[in-house]
DNA sequence: CTGAAAGCGCTTACAG
DNA sequence: CTGAAAGCGCTTACAG
């Protein structure tokens, strides 16, 4: 079914066609309705491919670029943006790049071979400067032309919009509140250092520690997943050196799994250890003890990168940095250190 | 920069620079190499609405519909058809109904104006005459024009491939385990009935419990959310009547929010009452106690309905289903029933 | 308000 | 193997 067939149908020329299905400009009356009916009894459903292609408007989908939609973290923010997106009616092209940073680029590229009107790159970028010269090459061309770019959790040389969570900050206040409860002794669970998300966390941590004249002891590296976390926690407890009295696993992800690991290691949480993660992820509020994090309002981010992408650019074309901040939450896994 | 620009950059045809690039046809080498190059010089992209337009072929996008990705269930799912994709290089449009039937069916209407190669169906259908007329006369045309649907956990009276989780066997196995751990006396918390998951998974359980002569005693409807199995839960230990010992939610996300009100009231979970859930979502494992559940392999469901989609058709035109067992998963949510 | 026509950026028979 | 040209299905100045 073609527009060509509706307008013979209707007996109205093509371009009658095209302007009372998309009501852009004025159209007699009867025609329209005849056209309409036209499009109706045929099922007439446009090529979007054929409109993106004639139209100066593009095309009606954004592109959406996370580490894995699997994970609750790129889960919540997608979900945000999902939502947003149903409101404007516009689709989404989503692209999970398994952190391979290579794959990011290549989906960048595909994006822009769809002609996708925005880009959102969502999730820690990496700390290297072959990958980040890429990353500007397929960015720029595309911004230049028109696209707009926004992201979440990323350090851009580029005029990007951002949205940017406090995770410096939130560390800080991390460590603050759990020094507090009297700990003095810190162990961090670390993800991969070429994360920016990790190193801004962990420089925070050991900024908050510092203001109380308190050094990290220890930290143990580890992926940033659920089995990342357990692995990690686990070694920390198999070194022979005095266990810290408080774990900062950065990641709520990888704080569940640490979770999982001191219990099966018959560590009680915050009775022997206490634990505390990053993010605020849904299921943190459900496992026993609820962990203690600094909250993040995922679906909201969501919302607020997809909505920084699609307002009209100010005139300067400068980019704006929305910047969100972590809201310490204590819960049931952080208490008083143990009385040595 | 458009394909025009490349070819005169490398001073060949159009057509030349088309094949050059697309490897389709031989083209001799020192002319591949001078595209190629002139191609890479100016950052040609192609325009996937032009070559879609152009081609017979079509375009390299798959549409992916879901009640909700910021689900874990859908989050899984949609996981396994990410990972599957990327493999095969194709781009997929991601559609979030939050379980508007209306919503599914424009969704697919805008899939459909996108050329998608193939749409794919995930989640429960709505036991709806009016909805499943109005979606198939979506789905038929779509078909008929050369698209692929695949569906998970749909009934479908069309042709089309599907991944169909044993809900039915699944949930009476279930009951079996749970007679056999000495209960008789159970509630279920269940979820919208107009969704055929839930219808199956009800029937399932009740002829799971009547093959051991036991009658459900009580069904308490709530939300297919976190609260909802909250709220149901709540809404049972309400209810003067005797508690029952075992309750059977119809899905882990219902099951999880159950746990949390039956530990607000103060109910243990299993001395005081056994607790079951469904579909195995990663967070049963880390709650405490784990949830027993009826396990379904995620991940592996979204690799086989983008599969199913993407094989080519049998000669015979005829719809493949894949049915998928739920094993059920003893974990320490359920026990033996508190003695009386 | 309506229509004939050009053009969007490609692919692919069709000749050579 | 290569090129000129038609055509994919629309939108939108440009005349009327």
């Amino acid at each position: 079914m073609t527009l060509d067939a509706v307008a013979r149908e209707a007996g109205v020329s093509l371009a009658t066609a095209s302007r009372a299905l998309n009501g852009t400009t004025r159209v007699r009356d009867d025609l329209r309705g005849r056209v309409r009916a036209a499009a109706d009894l045929l099922g007439y459903i446009p090529n979007a491919h054929a409109q993106a292609l004639a139209s100066a408007e593009g095309n009606r989908t954004v592109g959406l670029i996370c580490h894995d939609v699997g994970d609750p973290y790129f889960a919540g923010i997608a979900s945000g943006v999902m939502r947003a997106a149903a409101e404007q009616d516009l689709l989404v092209m989503l692209a999970s790049t398994f952190r391979e940073p290579a794959r990011e680029i290549a989906y960048v590229s595909m994006l822009r071979a769809q002609r996708a009107r925005a880009i959102l790159l969502i999730g820690s970028g990496f700390q290297d400067r072959a990958w980040e010269r890429a990353m500007d090459a397929e960015l720029e061309p595309y911004v230049r032309a028109g696209g707009r770019v926004a992201v979440v959790s990323r350090h851009r040389s580029m005029r990007v919009d951002t949205v940017q969570p406090e995770n410096r900050a939130g560390a800080a206040a991390l460590a603050a509140s759990l020094v507090a409860l009297g700990h003095r002794d810190f162990a961090v669970l670390s993800g991969p250092p070429e994360l920016t998300t990790v190193a801004d966390r962990l420089t925070g941590f050991r900024e908050g520690l510092a203001a109380a004249g308190i050094t990290l002891r220890r930290v143990v590296r580890g992926a940033f997943t659920r089995e990342g976390g357990h692995a990690a926690a686990r070694q920390l407890l198999a070194a022979g050196d005095a266990r810290p009295t408080c774990v900062f696993a950065v990641t709520d992800v990888m704080a569940v799994g640490a979770l999982a690991a001191l219990r099966e290691a018959g560590v009680r949480v915050p009775e022997d250890m206490s634990l505390a993660g990053f993010d605020d992820i849904p299921v943190v509020r459900e496992v026993s003890p609820p962990l203690t994090t600094v909250a993040l309002p995922l679906t909201e981010m969501g919302e607020q990168v997809i909505a920084l992408a699609l307002r009209t650019p100010s005139r300067a074309g400068r980019s704006r940095v929305l910047r969100i901040e972590g809201n310490v939450v204590l819960r049931g896994s952080t208490g008083a250190p143990p009385r040595s």
